[in-house]
DNA sequence: GGTACGCCTGGTTT
DNA sequence: AAAACCAGGCGTA
């Protein structure tokens, strides 16, 4: 018997746009994968996944740990796996079904966005392949307390400390060793906060220990899993608290926002990547900025928004792009990344008219919808006035009210 | 309900 | 080269 067990390449057949690792590993969704050589590898649900891709497959290749310290073979597997995998023992490729959300067509969503926003569709075809990746709940929700008032390269550093410092370990490659994501209740300890501030989390460590504290003690188990959609259940077979009535994203939100350091931002990247939200649309400097650059927002004097704006922007850009809006948004928001600005091409100018043309259109017939969505409007128009004649809109976001211990 | 300000750190710019 | 500046916000007053 090895001590690693190490399964031979396989291969799911998929084109580059419907997914681009390259792309969607590396734009700010999640902080742990490791390009070496030319394979990406991460620690997934207790395995070590390593992927590369050419055109027409996705190649994938899964180790596990030795089997005296595997954290969880999956006991329970979930219903929709294929019986081939069953048989096998091995889930892996439902795992990256569920992680890259396969089920969608995604050239599909592009041409409907696209054909739905001028913008969408000036943009988006040298960023095809960029899909919402669907993680871990608890994952998502500590690495991107960490992401405040941050950049993509500390953020990945501080989520790698974690994994060294608090996760399991599962194998190696070379001589990097890999870790699993540690559990909420690893994160728990009188030590916890201080240790992080001495590796350099600064204030982060606060937050980081306190909602740990807050969902291994005064949660129950599954708890944050509960705010998953219904309609886009989760990979872990974890045992989740019943609820009367089935959660909206919205209610969701709310109950993120109690956590803390998780204001509406943080709360969305939540919801779209690791609780299946797939209409969240987390509004951070840079979608604001998209958002007067390109979607005629109002200048701010401030330097902050409110929670009006960033509500106004969310609900302005689902009412382009659908239920969809948070997958959109991510091509949009890569392709305006610093990082991935050698992509992004001079834009001609008669497109930035057709884009005016089409967003008084969309005011006009937004009449025409129900009151809720003419509430969203006169927001967003009255953020257009702004523009014209910048007065007073400056704005801030405030959260409401937290469970102070 | 809205606004200003401090906060840790480190990569990047000046 | 040292010193600002700023980066995928949030909590507090």
């Amino acid at each position: 018997m090895p001590p690693l067990r190490v399964s031979e390449w396989r291969k799911l057949p998929l084109s580059l746009t419907e997914l681009c690792i390259n792309t969607t590993l590396r734009c700010g969704q999640s902080f742990r994968w490791q390009k070496i050589n030319d394979e990406w590898n991460c620690v997934l649900h207790g395995r070590l996944l390593s992927l590369k891709q050419d055109e027409s497959f996705l190649h994938y290749k899964v180790t596990w740990p030795k089997s005296s310290s595997s954290p969880r073979k999956p006991a329970v597997l979930p219903k929709e796996i294929g019986d081939i995998d069953i048989q096998q023992g091995d889930d892996t490729e439902a795992l990256i079904r569920h992680y890259f959300s396969l089920k969608h067509d995604l050239a599909a969503l592009y041409d409907q966005w696209s054909e739905s926003d001028p913008n969408f569709k000036k943009k988006a075809p040298k960023f095809t392949g960029i899909r919402i990746i669907s993680q871990d709940a608890w994952e998502t929700l500590v690495a991107f307390i960490c992401s405040s008032n941050n950049h993509i390269s500390r953020i990945s550093q501080m989520v790698h400390k974690l994994c060294v410092h608090y996760g399991p370990l599962i194998g190696h490659i070379g001589d990097e060793a890999f870790h699993d994501f540690p559990s909420p209740q690893a994160l728990t300890g009188k030590t916890v906060e201080a240790h992080l501030r001495e590796l350099g989390f600064g204030y982060r460590a606060k937050y980081i220990a306190k909602t740990a504290l807050i969902v291994s003690t005064t949660k129950p188990e599954g708890w944050l899993e509960s705010l998953t959609n219904p309609e886009s259940p989760g990979w872990a077979p974890v045992s989740i608290p019943v609820r009367d009535e089935p959660i909206t994203y919205k209610q969701a939100h709310e109950e993120l926002l109690l956590l803390t350091g998780v204001g509406p931002k943080v709360a969305d990247c939540v919801c779209l990547m690791g609780l299946g939200w797939s209409e969240a649309v987390p509004v951070d400097t840079h979608v604001w900025q998209i958002a007067q650059r390109d979607y005629r927002f109002g200048k701010t004097k401030t330097k902050t928004f409110s929670k009006a704006m960033y509500d106004s922007v969310g609900d302005h850009f689902r009412q382009i792009w659908g239920p969809q809006a948070g997958w959109a948004q991510s091509v949009l928001f890569t392709a305006n990344l610093k990082s991935f600005s050698e992509q992004a091409a001079a834009d001609p100018k008669s497109v930035d008219i057709e884009v005016e043309i089409k967003q008084e259109i969309e005011s006009e017939s937004s009449l025409n919808l129900n009151s809720r969505k003419r509430r969203t409007m006169a927001i967003v128009e009255q953020v257009k006035v702004e523009d014209d004649e910048p007065s007073g809109v400056t704005a801030i976001s405030r959260k409401r009210r937290k469970t102070r211990k």
